[in-house]
DNA sequence: CCTGTCCATGGAAACGATTCCATCATGGTT
DNA sequence: AACCATGATGGAATCGTTTCCATGGACAGG
């Protein structure tokens, strides 16, 4: 097996020098004649230019890294496919990586990225703003899609998990980390859980439950500005990430709170969560309980009955994600909210 | 901003050579002093090697590329999440491709790891042998999950789709292309299939259908066993990848076989648009049809009835995949078969 | 005919790591 | 005391590409 062919190799097939070979080969000036040979050379050997040779020269690694939480979420696949179809046709590579909702993790693949220096970077964001200053310092170019880091809030109010977790090691009450100045590509979550909440309302229902998982504070907060004063935060509930622990929360929610006659669930897996506790504690959908969850996924329309949703384009947020952060460097990107739409399936009645 | 300290700034630092540095750093020997300074120099400098100059000297990127079908099929996510914990604890990037099903794209994302200088690759293939010749002759280490590459049939029975695309530029009848040498951790389709005709056999079903997509050759090969002679080849269809074909697929089958009692369904994307192609003709599961369906995802049990399925472990077979190819060189890596495992839910009811 | 401009061209440097190899110091054995 | 084996060390080569720069030829204008 004889090693591929490089530069050289195509130089003096050619009976030129490595230079005009690199010329001809990406778009720069060189005589008609001098063009032809290198490319017949080119095609005759076989030659692709290898990746490592031009990386390591303009000290970067081409294509995008994308770090989402989970990929068994429907919703993140979607993203996902959005991200890969605008690579492919721009021929980049794309590296990824799961985080688990794990801010942990989360910082790890960032270092891992870095160690790669690969400097285009789409993230679903776990970690708060301290988890991306490696990046940042680093010189990335990121764009953050379907939310933002959660942020310490500033006026205190309403503290954080993040919050919280910092307040453990006795340090000052961490430095005004101001937010990280990121384009992002995201729903118009505020619009989707208004229209949620207005639909649920019109159909009578009083007490709306927001049942959430990491990341869904901003939609939490645009559910507690839907339904308006007095907010019942008991009705605000959150699962950390994994199925288990959704569905505990949704169960939990359920039980401590048979009053309530509406739920929106704050994500595909959250709603899957709230379909199974209903069912498993004999609550019908939407007789007894009535259903609003954020995506749209092609099993939403399986469920029995079939469920209402918000729909967030998933593959638009990624291919765009991955255009901004390609052209990135031409100018600053600047962030897009895409529109959401409420999709009315079986799962909400009127209250009973 | 100051650039990322290289190792020469290390060994600068440190006072000694660049070589040292790299010794210390990778595990070499080196004397315990010599170790001691460079270490601090390095954790001083915050220096992280960078995989760049690592790669060309080593002519091979480290890590693996990832190509599946489509990430929108709960499954590929599922086998995505194993391949990346595995890569992930190994501190491995993963470069991922997404072919949709089409062997043209993946070729090209093919071309594309190749010029990256990747040189492992775990694939879900779409293409034949001859799409994967260029990797093969790459010398990457390629190891298949979930299925292997349709195959042009040896003794000319059952001309595969492959085959007839073959025939068609009039070249001689395809060189014997012979099956690729390709370690595979796949499921054992053959007795997942098994178990689920057998099961429905033991409901009293008599005739079965078997609604496939792209890639569920085999599966189909062992529906055939299974179901033993003779086979009514009308009661096995496929679609050709998309939610749209499959559900044109399965609507197509239930109308020009009204006599079916029971189906079964490739793939998870095939069983949702069984689903929703009976709903549509207001056929009852499983009063009027049983279905089973292969692949376990979690809306399975969202249905209603929920879905009875022919579970395969998906995160293990990316998880294992993974070991295989990072393992590779070590020695030849071997195939693994997986069980599967029925799962009986409610989809599934005595012939009517 | 001379000179200045412009462009194509190829040699060589640069990128940041690993690794070969020659050198040197050390310590033990004859 | 002479010699050899061992092990640590650093300089330099190497990987394959892009890009800088010096050179030389062609061509146009005076």
């Amino acid at each position: 097996m004889d090693r591929r062919a490089t530069i050289k190799d195509v130089a003096e097939a050619a009976g030129v020098g490595v230079a005009t070979v690199s010329r001809v080969l990406s778009g720069g000036s060189a005589s008609a004649a001098a063009r032809e040979r290198v490319l017949a050379a080119a095609a005759q050997l076989d030659y692709r230019p290898s990746a490592l040779g031009r990386n390591l020269r303009q000290r970067r690694t081409g294509g995008m890294g994308l770090l989402v939480p989970d990929l068994t979420d429907t919703f993140y696949g979607q993203l996902a496919e959005g991200v890969l179809a605008c690579a492919r046709s721009a021929g980049e590579p794309v590296v990824l990586g799961s985080t688990g909702g794990d801010p942990e993790q989360e910082a790890d693949l960032i270092g891992m990225l870095i160690e790669q220096s690969v400097d285009r970077l789409i993230a679903v964001p776990s970690g708060d703003a301290e988890t991306w200053t490696p990046a940042m310092r680093a010189g990335m170019t990121v764009i953050f899609a379907d939310r933002l880091p959660s942020q310490t809030s500033p006026d205190g109010t309403g503290p954080s998990a993040v919050g919280d977790l910092m307040a453990l090691d006795g340090l000052p009450p961490a430095p005004p980390a101001r937010p990280l100045d990121v384009p992002a590509v995201v729903a118009d979550d505020r619009a989707g859980i208004r229209t949620a909440v207005r639909y649920l309302r019109g159909l009578g229902h009083k007490r709306i439950a927001f049942l959430g998982g990491p990341g869904h504070d901003g939609r939490a907060d645009a559910f507690r500005a839907a339904v308006g004063e007095p907010v019942d935060e008991e009705l605000i509930v959150f699962g950390t990430g994994s199925r288990d622990s959704a569905y505990a929360a949704a169960s939990g929610l359920f039980q401590s709170r048979p009053d309530l006659s509406a739920v929106v669930a704050g994500g595909n897996v959250l709603g899957e969560a709230a379909v199974l506790a209903a069912r498993e504690l004999d609550l019908r959908v939407p007789k007894d309980v009535s259903l609003v969850m954020y995506d749209d996924v092609p099993w939403a329309e399986l469920c029995s009955p079939p469920l209402t949703v918000i729909a967030q384009p998933g593959r638009d947020m990624g291919y765009r994600a991955a255009e901004l952060v390609l052209r990135a460097g031409t100018r600053r990107a600047r962030s897009v909210v895409l529109p959401t739409e409420l999709i009315v399936r079986g799962s909400c009645g009127p209250r009973r």
